[in-house]
DNA sequence: AGGGCTTGTTGACACGTTTTAATTCAGTCG
DNA sequence: CGACTGAATTAAAACGTGTCAACAAGCCCT
């Protein structure tokens, strides 16, 4: 251990002083200047009621002297897990993810715990590498928003024990799932278009092997189905990417044929760029094409024309996930998988008016 | 180390065979199976090229088979500090900050490094247990876009030696920061909005003790200046929160008196929420009022009126704080602290057309 | 043949914390 | 007065990795 000696002047009298350099105090030096054993700090820490008060001043009184900052790698190792779980999302410029990380944040720095936020980007590549970091971390427990159907991914955080609990992604058995409804949301969606007297729908989506994106998609066919119409009355448009950019893309692709009566978007992001290049194009929203998004986020009444949209428990979605995951944590053994299932809400705005 | 006896029957023969309890494959197992010491594994980990290419391919060949994973604690208590850095930002549901964060990121995986982001919401508190965290973890670097004028919670960290770099925040002297000029923009805005006729402003803004906001302010009373009117030309408006739900505040206190020519908002969640407002009042932009923002985030060419405002380069700002930051982090001694100022842009919508 | 290289590999220790069993000590009861 | 109890504290042993000095082996050159 490295140290630096300082010259200290008190009364005339001058004390060498031995002052341990910074980013070097550690327990065992806090130990020495309140006069008690590294354990004893160390119960200070973790488990003051097991210490004497007069003791436990003493000690916390030394650490603010000397800035003493817990080494987290350290309890880390000695423990085997880290007081953090790991949060992959499969966009972080998505306010719907945003929203749930809020509510899982709340839950767990309620709990004393941290987050690592990871962005997959929909990218299986990413989602894999983000999960190899996680687990080299040896977090505590992984919420996850899946981006393909394969979980086998997984299987890495699994086998070393650590707690997942699946977000917005139903699962089967073993595991821990939140999500919401898709498959009636898409229903919901489809249905109040047809309501509004659509014939020829089309549905702008990400690709179809986003749960999400087929899910709704499902829901959608169902309603032509109640109402009597044949499947291809709802034409696919797949882009890559479900942004206000992939919005775009599509907007051009349906500008280039026959313009349909009503347009489904897979989420809100999709529906906006949509809006924006129809606007463009002078096709008038909802007169000559009714639009319809889904996630309602806080832009979307803010729309050029106000979107409609349908509602997600996202906070209660994030909090609720946290809540099973750390449960599971605490409790491995006695812990039950539950799904939790929401239901989806419809909200009519102008766009579908 | 807890092992599992299996046993394995092989052609009629059984076999004990010792098989380590999965998250307890260490280096040590590693280098057993191969038939190396640990010091050579930890070698083809850390260096690869010191070791001779067979042994190499045996170690690889047992870590994949063990499924071995690296523990993070243990390399970065070993080593003093993590391969991550901290990014503490004051809103992860502003997307100016999303896309920082994205710069960031696409940085730092480049370089192998990971990103820890939290979230100080604008107050000093939270910044302060962020800040905190962050130690414990033993961050690499810092990038903070700090919630007020004092910089002293950043001492934690830089008595430490770890290095910061300032987002969005001019410094002077002994610390890296990249930054965008905010009262040019302040002026850029408001000159346009006198530019097209306004004579009576409002300023609708976050608290003026963040910076970015004082700043713009100044800019903005700069223009007016400029064009030789007095100060009280321009009204503040002071909201909390600076998103969607302050600008609502903000309409209301304004539909309250007299309505202003122009309104000028420290940022663009802010404008769409005082857009919303104005509109269900029944006020029309740009004809009763003009209304400008500033980040120009994806959604404002989308807003109900697409949104006139004063464009960052936001991914760049965080692309190069990063490049800043390791590149102190690498060489702490030959390190020269630069202060890096980029010029915003106008954008001119609807709005105030 | 032997000295000086280079290249590859090895042990052993250190990093800072938590935990367990062991120890001390004051007080209480028989 | 000695044995026992319980509370408070301690000493020592991990946790899994990276580093570094030391060592071995093979090679070239004189």
């Amino acid at each position: 251990m490295t140290r630096f000696n300082s010259v200290v002047t008190v009364n005339g009298i001058t004390l060498w002083e031995e002052v341990p350099a910074l980013g070097t105090v550690g327990i065992k030096e806090v130990a020495r200047r309140a006069g008690v054993s590294p354990g004893t700090v160390s119960n200070v820490l973790n488990r003051p009621e097991r210490v004497a008060a007069a003791t436990r001043a003493r000690v916390e009184e030394a650490i603010r002297e000397m800035g003493f900052v817990r080494n987290g790698s350290a309890a880390t190792l000695r423990a085997g897990q880290s007081r953090a779980i790991g949060l992959v999302v499969l966009d972080v410029g998505n306010p719907f993810f945003v929203a749930v990380a809020r509510g899982v944040e709340d839950v767990v720095s309620d709990r004393d715990h941290a987050v690592i936020l990871c962005n997959s980007g929909e990218s299986p590549e990413r989602e894999a590498r983000n999960l190899r970091v996680l687990a080299e971390q040896r977090v505590r427990g992984l919420l996850i928003t899946p981006t393909d159907e394969d979980l086998s991914r997984l299987d890495l955080l699994r086998e070393r024990g650590v707690a997942v609990v699946l977000v917005d992604h139903f699962a089967t058995g073993d595991v821990c799932s939140v999500a919401v409804d898709d498959v009636a949301g898409g229903n919901l969606a489809v249905a109040h278009l047809l309501d509004r007297g659509a014939r020829r729908l089309a549905y702008v989506t990400g690709p179809l092997a986003i749960r999400q994106c087929a899910d709704r998609r499902k829901g959608a066919r169902r309603a032509l189905r109640a109402a009597g119409l044949p499947a291809r009355a709802l034409e696919d448009i797949v882009v890559p990417e479900m942004n206000a950019n992939g919005g775009g893309l599509a907007a051009e692709k349906l500008l280039a044929g026959d313009l349909p009566d009503a347009i489904f978007c897979a989420n809100d992001l999709l529906a906006l760029g949509v809006l924006r290049a129809l606007s463009q194009a002078g096709v008038r929203v909802p007169d000559d094409v009714a639009l319809i998004g889904y996630d309602d986020i806080e832009f979307s009444s803010a729309a050029a024309v106000p979107l409609s949209s349908i509602r997600q428990p996202t906070y209660q979605l994030g909090k609720i996930a946290t809540e099973l995951l750390l449960d599971e944590c605490d409790d491995p053994g006695g812990h039950a998988h539950q799904q939790i299932m929401f239901q989806p809400e419809l909200v009519v705005r102008e766009s579908s008016r």
